[in-house]
DNA sequence: GCGACAG
DNA sequence: ATCTTGTCGC
């Protein structure tokens, strides 16, 4: 059999066969939409984050108003994390907790940035696809690191970026996105093309690496785990 | 065989 | 991701 890991559900211990994750992803990479968001209006653009304590997912979500830039809402939500990390199957262990807050809470914005990679995966579903997919929404996958692929050129100018490129396709784009710091790496989760994504990161930098939806919503996670932390220590 | 390896 | 202090560099 294939690599597997033992998973405890539902009080009953489950093998998960990463096969079988895989087969998942590819046909949800089927289902991704690569097309132009057209003139339709972009209202609101949501980051989305998870911290973790222990097996508590905290994830934090920020909605942004795309013409003022302004932070129109912030959400707080736990859910349990029920797979481990493996690199290449975050969606699995991020992916559900987030629609289901998602849904739950009923935000509903234009476009979802997420902190993780889309179709720059090796099966070509990161999380940001598999959330775009299972939500029938706009996602944009941005990430700190190359998970698969390279890229010929790195941009060293602020605003700059270079393709990323995988088995010979152009998966993402590497954007110097702040002095001083690596570049990031964006993919089009779903429903959307990766020069549309690339300049609504864009629009979004402000001082830091990262985006301010998802920076905001970074904070809102990290400062809810601290909260816990102390609250726990009383 | 040895690294690399989103969060 | 998370655990952690100082410290190197712009």
């Amino acid at each position: 059999m294939s690599e597997s890991f033992k998973i405890r559900k539902n009080g009953i211990d489950q093998i998960i066969y990463l096969e079988k994750l895989r087969s998942i992803q590819r046909s949800i990479c089927k289902k991704i939409e690569i097309s132009d968001l057209q003139d339709k209006t972009i209202k609101f653009v949501s980051g989305v984050d998870i911290a973790y304590l222990n097996e508590e997912a905290i994830i934090g979500i920020a909605t942004f108003d795309f013409q003022n830039k302004r932070l129109v809402d912030r959400i707080i939500e736990i859910e349990k994390a029920k797979f481990p990390y493996i690199p290449g199957f975050l969606a699995f262990r991020e992916g559900l907790p987030i629609i289901k807050v998602i849904k739950k809470t009923g935000i509903d914005s234009d476009i979802y940035m997420i902190n993780a990679h889309g179709i720059a995966h090796p099966e070509g579903c990161g999380c940001a696809s598999y959330v775009g997919v299972l939500i029938k929404k706009p996602t944009i996958g941005v990430a700190s690191r190359i998970l698969c692929g390279s890229c010929k050129i790195k941009p060293t100018k602020v605003g700059e970026w270079s393709p990323l490129n995988h088995n010979r396709k152009k998966v993402g784009a590497v954007l110097k996105s702040k002095d001083g710091c690596r570049p990031i790496i964006i993919s089009v989760g779903n429903m959307i093309t990766l020069e549309k994504s690339i300049s609504v990161v864009k629009e979004f930098l402000k001082n830091g690496k990262l985006p301010e939806p998802l920076k905001a919503a970074h904070e809102i996670a990290v400062n809810e785990r601290r909260r816990l932390v102390a609250l726990n220590k009383k």
